[in-house]
DNA sequence: CAATTACGGACTTCGTGTGTCTATGATAAC
DNA sequence: GTTATCATAGACACACGAAGTCCGTAATTG
């Protein structure tokens, strides 16, 4: 039970995209050095994040990556996740409708998680 | 980034002691029927529960495990922490005493999860 | 065309969750 | 004491996913 890496690398890489990143994309070469990752690994999150629809790419030179859409809405929830799924963390008694108390409490528990992680966006860290 | 079986299989078996169980042990064998899983992998459970000082367990005829202590007191937070660990569900940068912002995020999001597994207690929910 | 950059699939490696099997130790009943 | 019952612990096997790497392809700029 943790949260990826590639969790980690996409949200430091999110936040360097919304704090620092004027209108040039960046390639991954350059975002890979702040984290000290491959680019070819880094890349594969960050077509995550793409179909996702957090970030748009652009291939050729002087292409990269650039945040999609307003960089105010993007929650830590969006870019969780994109990378790690929307599923729940808690697999019960195997029928997903009716649920046994204890599966209720735990998903009320991870609601509780995913409420923060909702409502704090990346711009919040972005000063 | 799941909670693992084996937690399911813990609270399952709790919430059975807690609200069934009178003053005698239960068996290993008897607690895997209810759930379908091989005694010999519910016993290592169970053996983690004994440690986390969360049940009491008995050897011999007529032996098996019984709720140790309050069993009021017992909160979901418990037997995970007991099955999971206590380490924190998001490493980051590397050092742990200066915590990146990202990394502050993360805990108070799972602490806010923390929180409400820690005040849900099981004999809640046994009826 | 050539250079740059993203995209995608195949692949390896490694750790961990999930079990099983078996031996050992403790206890109660006879 | 002997035997049956029960928990405990170690070794082992297996599957799956996380974490990367490598390479070929496609798209865009100059």
């Amino acid at each position: 039970m943790k949260y990826s890496k590639a969790t980690n690398y996409a949200l430091h890489t999110m936040l360097y995209l919304i704090a620092i990143a004027p209108d040039r994309p960046v390639g991954v070469q350059q975002l890979a050095e702040k984290q000290g990752v491959s680019p070819t690994y880094l890349s594969k999150i960050l077509t995550k994040l793409v179909k996702a629809g957090l970030v748009e790419s652009a291939s050729g030179a002087n292409g990269g990556y650039r945040v999609k859409g307003k960089k105010e809405d993007i929650s830590f929830l969006d870019i969780i996740h994109a990378l790690e799924g929307t599923t729940s963390l808690f697999e019960c008694c195997g029928s997903g409708d009716e649920r046994c108390v204890i599966h209720q409490v735990m998903l009320s528990a991870e609601e509780a998680m995913e409420q923060h992680l909702k409502n704090t966006k990346l711009i919040d860290l972005a000063k």
